[in-house]
DNA sequence: AACGTTATCGGTAACGTTATCGGAAATAAA
DNA sequence: TTTATTTCCGATAACGTTACCGATAACGTT
């Protein structure tokens, strides 16, 4: 495989035409002071040898790659349609992307920036990982000018383009909701980590209990790894302290899963003994009996208007603007929260 | 943004130094002939004003980019978990990974292999999508000796590297679990794609019957979408033409799901009326009741698998050896399918 | 003293492409 | 006819790096 079979260039396009390669390159590209007769030939005889431009020679000269760097914490439900969203329009916008998954583990966040710096890539479009309260290796990264972009799980030190959902109004929509169904003692369950969704949503859950009236227990609160199990634990451990609750409101659907799983084992029923909101909206969900109430996030168009700002801060001309796109969540009530 | 505050080089540092590139190149790589004393320097220098080596230079001079494309059909469980697999065999390897998902779609998987290719990867490694019957893109690709290696999803007319599960076998032990837990009729679910996988747990699925002595009824092989809605449909119909069954087994865990919810809604009990068995072992599934049994993919090991190879290849001389890795899977039996 | 060796370094071409400049030929304007 | 303008094209340098070939100096060896 070390034999090359010599990928075709201009110059010998420019040799089979007897050109300059500089006028290859121009017909190449369009560019209109070339005869429109020399132009046809070149360009059916690029063609005819399946001429590839050699982009590592274009990006040479240009200073540029074309390819945009994508650090994710994991490949779940979410990220995979934001990562469609981003594919679509950096296609749209004659780019490619480079996916990482940093496994929501800090010391792969940092790996894959530096891999993804040394692949040259033009910038970055990150959704953090839940480890990451350091965040030096983007700082690092911003100080070259480097564009990065974060999107859903941000950070308030990096001054940087963001595309959020609002995570608050998401929050405080699914608990008026549980309240207005007649739960007044709401267990929280959300993750540890200090990724800011998390803090968001729990400020949305305490915002409905102030507009209801309601007093918050903190004691219904509960901080969990950010899996299945641990919320079936941590549910578990609720019970297990007696500590009476008629809803569950969770950060992710994945926790309400767990928490799904140890209220259905303790034989209670749902929604009429403890109703229960996830987050995400994953179509998987409507498959549990009864099915799950959640927050549905716009992914692909959270990914779509990432790569959008991204490009946009790309071609902008001088520093361009520091903008937040905030998108609008939307509470799909289903059977898991509506007591009739 | 257009403004790149100069990226430091080798000259830079030849310049600080008093060295010349040459120099400079080779303390940087490491090779003997510079002096330990300037060496040292160098490579503090080099720290010192954060060098990062110019990937587009070294792909030009070394004709390799150091990077692999990877096509998959989707990011679902088993693909995610694929890339997984990929992205630490090639990280090993001093890789960097262009992941494109075709959507299932012929059209997207031949502009996304034409996208890597002017994107001049080091190769491919793929997983078909459902709709790729033509294949010549990749034909096409290989004619220039660039290697490919395919995963899961593969085409008997691409002589190309394969690492594939043992679908047949996969195939034969569900349903052969499924007679001797005393079905007798037993649906099999399939997508319409001639993607090889479905046709080999076909296969499967007949060589389980004529095993036992049973014969195969026609009827009750069912093609449909490659989606839960399809599958849904597919048995209801089933359903509606009153053709007796009590057992599934399905190509995918969500065309069982599909399934699942037929049955259910027609009231029928699952196991003892109609017994399921899926294929892929997606973690969700734990959660239906009753837990859905499922043959088991090693779809980390896959990718890991299929990117070392891809490696082997690249670092072989001449033409290397075409392989086909054969995986093993695994049936996990669960409630959905035994009858006590 | 003359020679070969070794260690250490520099100069230069090359990779494939674009950008800049200048020149020749063709055309239009005077 | 002469001059000015356009149209088309080629030569060359540059991008950042490595590979190859020499060059120099400091050694030992005979």
């Amino acid at each position: 495989m070390k034999i090359n079979p010599h990928k075709p260039t201009i110059k010998d396009i420019a040799r089979d035409l007897n050109v300059s390669v500089s006028t290859v390159s121009r017909a190449l590209r369009g560019m209109p002071d070339v005869n429109p007769q020399t132009m046809k030939e070149i360009l059916r005889h690029a063609e005819k040898i399946d001429y590839q431009p050699n982009m590592a020679a274009l990006s040479l000269v240009k200073k540029q790659t074309h390819t945009i760097g994508v650090i994710v914490p994991n490949l779940d439900y979410f990220c995979a349609n934001a990562i469609r969203g981003i594919d679509e329009a950096a296609l749209e916008a004659g780019y490619t992307v480079m996916i990482c998954q940093s496994n929501e583990s800090y010391g792969r966040e940092v790996v894959n920036t530096q891999r993804l710096m040394s692949s040259s890539v033009d910038g970055l479009i990150v959704s953090l990982s839940n480890e990451s309260n350091n965040i030096d290796h983007f700082k690092r990264f911003m100080k070259k000018e480097i564009p990065i972009v974060f999107f859903d799980r941000v950070h308030p030190d990096l001054y940087a383009p963001n595309v959020v959902l609002d995570n608050t109004h998401g929050g405080e929509e699914a608990v008026q909701h549980l309240i207005e169904q007649g739960c007044r003692r709401i267990v929280l369950l959300r993750s540890h980590s200090t990724v800011s969704v998390m803090t968001l949503r729990e400020n949305g859950y305490r915002a409905a209990h102030k507009k209801a009236g309601l007093p918050v227990d903190e004691s219904l609160i509960i901080h969990c790894d950010f899996n299945q199990e641990s919320a079936y634990q941590a549910t578990l451990q609720l019970f297990g302290k007696r500590i009476p609750f008629d809803g569950i409101f969770t950060v992710s659907d994945r926790l309400a899963l767990g928490a799904y799983s140890a209220v259905k084992e303790k034989g209670l029923r749902i929604p009429e003994d403890v109703a229960i909101v996830g987050f995400n909206d994953e179509p998987i969900m409507n498959l549990l009996t009864p099915k799950l109430s959640s927050v549905a996030q716009p992914a692909f168009e959270m990914g779509r208007r990432a790569a959008r700002v991204f490009i946009e801060h790309i071609h902008a001309e001088g520093k361009p603007d520091i903008e937040t796109i905030v998108l609008k969540p939307q509470l799909m009530i289903r059977e898991s929260s509506l007591k009739k």
